[in-house]
RNA sequence: GGGAGCAUAGCUCAGCUGGUUUAGAGCAUCUGCCUUACAAGCAGAGGGUCCGCGGUUCGAACCCGUGUGCUCCCA
């Protein structure tokens, strides 16, 4: 079979997913084996891959695939979110593109289009993750509003309710004005924005129609006035003290309005005197409450002024900031403007700015339900990778605030709330339902009089079922699937929400199946682009990953995006990593194509491998890493874990056991010795093959017949190391370096042969390795000396020496100088030791270990020393 | 305004319990090689005020304090 030039990825990859999916091997049942469960976070229904999703699923992938080779029943749940605020959105805009706008439309009819675009474009996202390799379960995919889900959503609000958590309040909240919902604390994003501050004098009620006082506040919100009903300034403020208790008129509207004094005031800014409008501002809000404040609400849904403003009724909120500046002008209020930059919250969805707003809504208090979930991660029995994100779980959890659950959007789970005319309602699981509830107090209600909420639930209302009802938890409780699958093992998430979803399905976890619903968290990083940024859709500087899958191939993509990103760390994204993927793809598709070389030239040289130094020390390097890549992947600590894979196929396999089992050219390569090296190559595929999955299980199948797939090839145990073969094969890899070295500053020709002359007290540690050792550096000759060779290059290493005898004529100035600089270096060292050996509270107060290790570095620092004069004296 | 975290080579990061650290890796850079698996490669090399200052200790990249800068979360 005639093998590429270069590997090329793209007929391989499609080719071993549809294998994998034929063979069912990411299908789980419950069986007898332990489980190992992932579910994934659902991306948006809406969703297309991104970095993020590439890097959260490349490690869920490489986990599971892990678990899957390690005699473990993998699961992993695929999934989506209805997402309702992202999903209503595109939903209204595919609408107007077609000319409907979303009021014309009854709430059944706007589901109708949701649904249908829902079944057309949702869960692209699914499609793309078998591109990456992805080793879902299919046949498990869930979504959010499938029906049980959906029903198990109204049975945790009842439920709830029913326990006094879900409660119905009147309180201020982040008002979108544009998709007129309300919005919860974290999708609102401050910005840094460029204002103006208002200067705005108001009339002091003095008592007499001819004595004009004012008092100056400043605002950045002048358009606001008409829903002020206090004034507030700092009781300490000796500017003001003469003005407390009494009374001002908001400008325009002639409100008389209080002067109160509070703390809350800063002295220092603007002009330290507060105007007070409670229906739009949370600060002012709670003065308000404090104080009893009236509450007048001048704004409408939408952002413009409503009839209780008075004035400039139905203008939309801007305008009427703009309107209002002449207005107050002529009217003598105005004292003058200043530039300032502030702080403004906008809509994460819209983007429009957030107003703060008092609404009746539905609130979830978090107090009762979230102890558990607190202790749980105190305790570790959930432990979070890494661990630094545990202080600020509990910093959040210990400061919980009651959580805003209902959104005013039709996509989504409708709140199970119903309605009489006269206001009164029933929490209740269907319309039936709730007629037998109001039938129970009142036998004249009709069911046609009932409404229910027209609200939805937040999307995370939903979410936090996620872990137990992919697998009916709740709508099918303590089924066998249920059972057995849950708790899941780990949870692979990005910080951003580690309040909106990971500390809500613990809630919910030990609220609806009494355990925690994982068992790890990873936290993966923020991927960035080069320059630091967050990618985002409107910085436009995230990648087409489909595009650099085409491009590298499924396995760089995961390669690239796993090798520098250590758990919570951000991920600078940079296409050169990608590169790095793909050439190590091609460097193991090229040791591919030497064993294949070798394959037909194997012959029975009678090889003794119990003595060949190259074998045993391959095998031993092996165990080590798997027995390092083991620890590691216990610690979540994979893109370490990869780099040890790497460089052990990369450096120890391919370039130095390769090269020194290589036979001579068109020479045949002993059975024996061929046959070990397929099944090195073959356990380096193993250990790979959760990184990059598609090479690998070609590499594999090319390699030799398989009986087998590597996806569900179990790992073998690890075999116990021998220090001393790794100590030798260092100590061969150290010469090997040292004397190419050598060679290359005396411009030795890598063609131009030499002889080598070993000074040694050691001559057993060199036998094994000799053979190797004058093929690694061209040598044609190789002999023990008990004395210097006279016009050589001298190579020491710690107490040995090597003679480079070559017929070229030598130049001893370059290695004169290299000799001394490691003399000057070696000097020094011994001196701090020595320095640090003669103090007596370090030898009396350091470990003995410590003082030991020291004196021995001592000695070997002074050998050395002895060995670099000698060659010096050699070469004068 | 409140909180959390980070600062080590040009870049990205290791460095876990203070002592094999006069600090490692990958990438990038430089030098020499088109050597029959691989130039998407091979062989080698250079590169550091461990952010500043102070302290604890026989000993600090690591612990404590402080300053500076950056990031994230919350208001």
């Amino acid at each position: 079979m005639e093998l590429s030039k270069n590997y090329i990825p793209t007929e391989v990859e499609t080719k071993w997913y549809a294998h994998w999916l034929d063979k069912g091997y990411f299908s789980s049942k419950p069986d007898e084996r332990d489980p190992y469960t992932v579910v994934i976070p659902p991306p948006n229904v809406t969703g297309v891959l991104h970095m993020g999703h590439c890097l959260n699923n490349s490690i869920q992938d490489i986990l599971v695939r892990r678990a899957r080779m390690t005699g473990k029943n993998a699961c992993w749940v695929p999934g989506t979110d209805h997402a309702s605020i992202a999903t209503e959105a595109k939903v209204v805009a595919m609408l107007r593109e077609r000319g409907i706008a979303k009021s014309s439309l009854s709430r059944d009819e706007f589901l109708g289009y949701a649904w249908e675009w829902k079944e057309k474009y949702g869960g692209i996202i699914l499609q793309q993750l078998r591109k990456l390799g992805c080793s879902l379960d299919w046949d498990r995919t869930s979504f959010t509003m499938d029906q049980d889900y959906y029903q198990s959503v109204i049975k945790v609000f009842n439920d709830l309710y029913a326990k006094g958590h879900i409660y119905r309040g009147k309180r201020m909240i982040n008002w979108d004005v544009r998709a007129k919902t309300a919005l919860s604390d974290e999708e609102v994003i401050y910005k840094e924005v460029q204002s103006k501050l208002y200067y705005i004098r108001y009339r002091i009620d003095t008592g007499s129609e001819s004595h004009h006082e004012f008092i100056t506040i400043a605002t950045v919100r002048p358009e606001t006035i008409m829903g002020d009903t206090a004034i507030c300034v700092n009781p300490n403020d000796e500017r003001f003290k003469h003005l407390h208790g009494k009374f001002a008129y908001v400008p325009l509207i002639n409100r008389r309005i209080p002067i109160i004094p509070d703390e809350y005031v800063e002295v220092d800014f603007g002009t330290g005197a507060l105007k007070v409008t409670p229906a739009h501002d949370i600060n002012d809000y709670q003065l308000g409450q404090k104080y009893q404040l009236d509450i007048i609400d001048t704004m409408n849904d939408d952002g413009t002024m409503s009839e209780a403003a008075q004035i400039f009724i139905g203008e939309d909120r801007f305008e009427v900031r703009k309107k209002i500046i002449p207005e107050l002008e002529s009217a003598g209020n105005l004292v003058k403007i200043e530039d300032y930059t502030n702080q403004v919250g906008f809509s994460e969805r819209t983007d429009v700015v957030v107003e703060s707003r008092l609404s009746l809504q539905w609130w979830v208090s978090m107090k009762a339900i979230s102890e558990p979930a607190l202790k749980a991660v105190m305790d570790d029995e959930i432990n979070f990778h890494p661990a630094k994100f545990k202080n600020l779980y509990r910093h959040w959890m210990e400061n919980i605030k009651d959580w805003c659950i209902s959104r005013q959007l039709w996509w989504g789970h409708r709140i199970p709330a119903y309605y009489l005319e006269d206001g009164s309602f029933v929490v209740a699981h269907s319309l039936e339902e709730a007629f037998e509830k109001f039938k129970s107090k009142n036998s004249k209600v009709k069911i046609e009089d009932i409404k229910q909420d027209e609200d939805c639930l937040d999307t995370w209302f939903s979410s936090w079922l996620w872990p137990f009802e992919v697998f009916k938890g709740l709508s099918n409780p303590g089924n066998a699937e249920v059972k057995y699958y849950y708790p899941t093992n780990t949870l692979v998430t990005a910080p951003e929400i580690i309040f909106f979803w990971v500390a809500r399905m613990i809630m919910a976890g030990y609220e609806y199946q009494g355990e925690k619903p994982f068992s790890d968290v990873y936290f993966t990083g923020i991927v960035r682009d080069k320059q630091g940024r967050k990618m985002s859709k409107s910085l436009g500087n995230s990648p087409d990953l489909l595009g650099l899958i085409d491009q590298y191939g499924a396995d760089a993509v995961r390669f690239g995006i796993m090798i520098a990103s250590p758990a919570g760390n951000d991920l600078l994204f940079d296409e050169s990593s990608l590169e790095q993927g793909r050439n190590f793809n091609n460097k193991m598709w090229n040791a591919l194509k030497l064993l294949k070389m070798w394959e037909v030239r194997q012959a029975d040289l009678g090889a003794d491998l119990k003595n060949d130094f190259a074998i045993n020390w391959f095998e031993n390097r092996l165990n080590t890493v798997k027995a390092e890549v083991e620890i590691l992947m216990q610690q979540f600590r994979l893109s370490e874990a990869l780099k040890i894979i790497y460089s052990l196929v990369w450096d120890d396999f391919c370039s130095w056991y390769l090269e020194w089992i290589k036979p001579g050219f068109e020479q045949p390569i002993d059975k024996e010795v061929y046959q070990r090296t397929v099944s090195y190559f073959e356990e380096l595929m193993q250990i790979l093959h959760p990184f990059v999955p598609f090479i690998t299980e070609e590499i594999y199948h090319l390699l030799n017949e398989q009986s087998d797939d590597l996806c569900v090839k179990q790992n073998q145990s690890i075999k116990a190391v021998n220090e001393d073969i790794t100590n030798a094969g260092e100590l061969l890899k150290n010469v090997i370096s040292a004397l190419r070295d050598a060679r290359n500053k005396n411009q030795l020709k890598p063609k131009e042969t030499i002889k080598l002359h070993i000074q040694t007290e050691n001559i057993s540690s060199y036998q094994a390795i000799e053979k190797i050792l004058a093929k690694q550096v061209n040598a044609d000759q190789t002999s023990f000396t008990a004395e210097s060779i006279a016009n050589s290059i001298v190579v020491a290493i710690e107490k040995d020496k090597f003679f480079i005898e070559t017929e070229k004529v030598l130049d001893a100035t370059t290695l004169k100088a290299e000799l001394l600089k490691d003399l000057e270096y070696q000097t020094k060292f011994l001196q701090s030791v020595t320095i640090k050996l003669s103090n007596e509270r370090f030898v009396q107060n350091a470990k003995p270990e410590v003082v030991e290790l020291e004196r021995k570095k001592q000695s070997d620092a002074a050998a050395r020393i002895k060995t670099i004069e000698e060659s010096l004296a050699n070469l004068n």
